[in-house]
DNA sequence: CATTATATATCTATCAGTAGATAGGTGATT
DNA sequence: AATCACCTATCTACTGATAGATATATAATG
């Protein structure tokens, strides 16, 4: 992938990131590389095709940290609370498909699919992680619970611009 | 209040429900009641004053459902809970201020602030609602794990659009 | 009561700026 | 010769916002 269209996702994403899908234009993100808004096109002939890729590359650079993190030593779970922290420290900013899911009913169809799909695989993944002596079920319930407790500390971050919020969560995850 | 005023405020709330604060203008809200732009600027003059005008109504609307929900016999916690399944099976989209909150950093000063205010007063009154014989942090971090796993599964209910999400938090609010 | 003033709620018309998107050209690299 | 990565120039549509006209209703004044 070229330099120019990395750059342009990363500036997309920080942009979707602080203001959501509607936050930012073509002429932003040429702005922010010192290139004109046609040259944007070139690399994403529309705007919908951007915020999918943008999607799909963090969706994975999501999953690789949180393999990353469980390298080190931490629980899953640890892990996967540990990604959400990050996210904030590096950025001020949650959790891009936090932000667009949010915004579902306002994206083009194709960018929304990407995003619940990034949701579904996080409660998979949170599935995966629990132990499995438990019923299916209760299992489920705890994954929704892990990811949705996240996220939406992860947005009371954001607005409140206390990091806490996550700390807080984190402790009473340790506490199951 | 005028009819006109209060129809604008509930179209621009249903249209920041579903795509936050930058995916509607004034000429939507115009076409929603039949009127002209201009005189949506005549209600309001600026797109940050309608901005907050509806997220301080939405405030005083939520925390009088709850109340009154409490008034139905349901415990604090419960009938916290249930505003937030209220608000999805109402309109199928998530709570204004998680929306909003997602997006502080791309709001105008003001909205951000108000929905901040949302926020804090949200934990407050979860904080008022815990048995008042656990040690003060305690609470602030039980209060915050209601609030941020009922505003995560809200998104996730929009994202994946699907109300169970938010049933799953309940339960496991309930075994607590 | 009749007249005048004020306030309300809308309109038409317009502005400068921005949106996403396209056509077609330029120079460098393969 | 073809491809790549940019450019200039342009299109139509929309953005938030303002100025100023109009009609109606209510209130104040003689």
């Amino acid at each position: 992938m070229s330099d120019t269209k990395t750059a342009l996702m990363d500036a997309a994403e920080q942009r979707m990131r602080a203001g959501g899908y509607h936050a930012f234009s073509f002429r932003d993100l040429a702005d922010d590389l010192g290139i004109k808004s046609a040259s944007v096109h070139y690399h994403f002939r529309q705007k919908e095709d951007l915020g999918v890729a943008v999607v799909e590359r963090y969706s994975e650079t999501f999953f690789k940290s949180v393999a990353a993190l469980v390298e080190t030593g931490l629980t899953p779970v640890e892990a996967y609370a540990q990604a959400y922290r990050d996210a904030f420290q590096e950025s001020e900013t949650g959790c891009l498909c936090g932000m667009l899911g949010a915004e579902t009913r306002g994206l083009p169809e194709r960018v929304a699919l990407a995003v619940s799909a990034f949701m579904d695989q996080n409660i998979d993944w949170v599935v995966g992680a629990l132990p499995n002596d438990l019923p299916d079920e209760a299992r489920r319930q705890g994954a929704v619970q892990v990811v949705a407790s996240l996220q939406g500390a992860l947005m009371l971050a954001v607005s409140l611009n206390d990091a806490w919020m996550l700390d807080a969560i984190v402790e009473g995850l340790r506490a199951e």
